[in-house]
DNA sequence: ATTCATGTTGTGAT
DNA sequence: TATCACAACATGAA
């Protein structure tokens, strides 16, 4: 579930509950749940991979993490989190972390970061890889502060498209090849969006979750890489390291 | 049956 | 004080 265009899959799907008042509510989250009884929704938003539903001077942020689900007008055995509904539907959502965010979620959120967003600015990002050249590019687009919303899957399926290898240090990029990952990590994240509604992301994975190179056809190298330690899937023919090995 | 993974946060050690 | 490594969380797919 969890990357940046699922949570935008999810927005687009709780639409309907815009302006709707919480009827009812339940879970087994420690928040004080209660707290949104009788409250109207003001908007359904997203930011990276966290889904916000905005109150009149409160939202309550929803992470999936790895193994968060939810269902619309749906349940299932397992006890939500929290559970909301309305006079047209419920929401329920499972296995996920809740926080409240005080306030205006313009104060509490810059946009711009999310890939998502139309607020996107490439030039922040580059701005902020700029003082970090010594982190591989494996650990940059994991980065929720530069590339919102980009996880693990779209980290291996870009560098494999711009043909940059994973342990290449974001500072010895071609600042080119810098603009292109910059790039495609929010080009792929719209690519990875139309074809999950489609039920056809997994087939058009080039390298993750793969054992061969679609490019040449060897074997792809596969390992936990990075600061962040995550399954890292590309080809050391292909994949360009920057620096170049001495 | 067992292992592992689209992720983050908090804790305790260094 | 700051940084780091690891545990915890929790569920379905392979």
């Amino acid at each position: 579930m969890p990357e940046g265009p699922s949570i935008v899959i999810l927005r687009e799907e709780a639409a309907k509950f815009r302006g709707r008042t919480v009827r009812e509510v339940s879970g087994n989250s420690k928040l004080d749940l209660e707290r949104m009884r009788g409250r109207k929704i003001v908007a359904l938003r997203s930011w990276g991979k966290h889904f916000l539903i905005e109150f009149r001077g409160f939202s309550l942020r929803v992470h999936l993490l790895l193994f968060g689900s939810y269902l619309i007008d749906a349940e299932k055995e397992a006890a939500p989190r929290v559970s909301l509904r309305f006079d047209n539907g419920t929401l329920n959502f499972y296995a996920c972390s809740l926080k409240y965010i005080e306030g205006p979620l313009d104060e509490a959120y810059d946009w711009r970061g999310d890939v998502m967003a139309p607020e996107w600015d490439p030039k922040l990002a580059r701005a902020k890889l700029k003082k970090q050249p010594d982190a591989l590019v494996c650990d940059a687009l994991l980065d929720q502060d530069v590339f919102a919303g980009v996880g693990n899957i779209i980290k291996n399926e870009v560098l494999f498209r711009i043909r940059v290898h994973p342990a290449s240090k974001v500072g010895a990029l071609p600042p080119r090849t810098l603009g292109r990952m910059i790039e495609d990590a929010r080009a792929y994240s719209f690519q990875f969006l139309e074809w999950k509604k489609q039920y056809v992301l997994r087939q058009h994975w080039l390298v993750h979750n793969k054992s061969l190179c679609p490019n040449c056809g060897g074997k792809l190298a596969r390992q936990h890489m990075g600061v962040r330690n995550r399954r890292t899937f590309f080809c050391v023919r292909c994949q360009v390291l920057y620096p170049p090995p001495a």
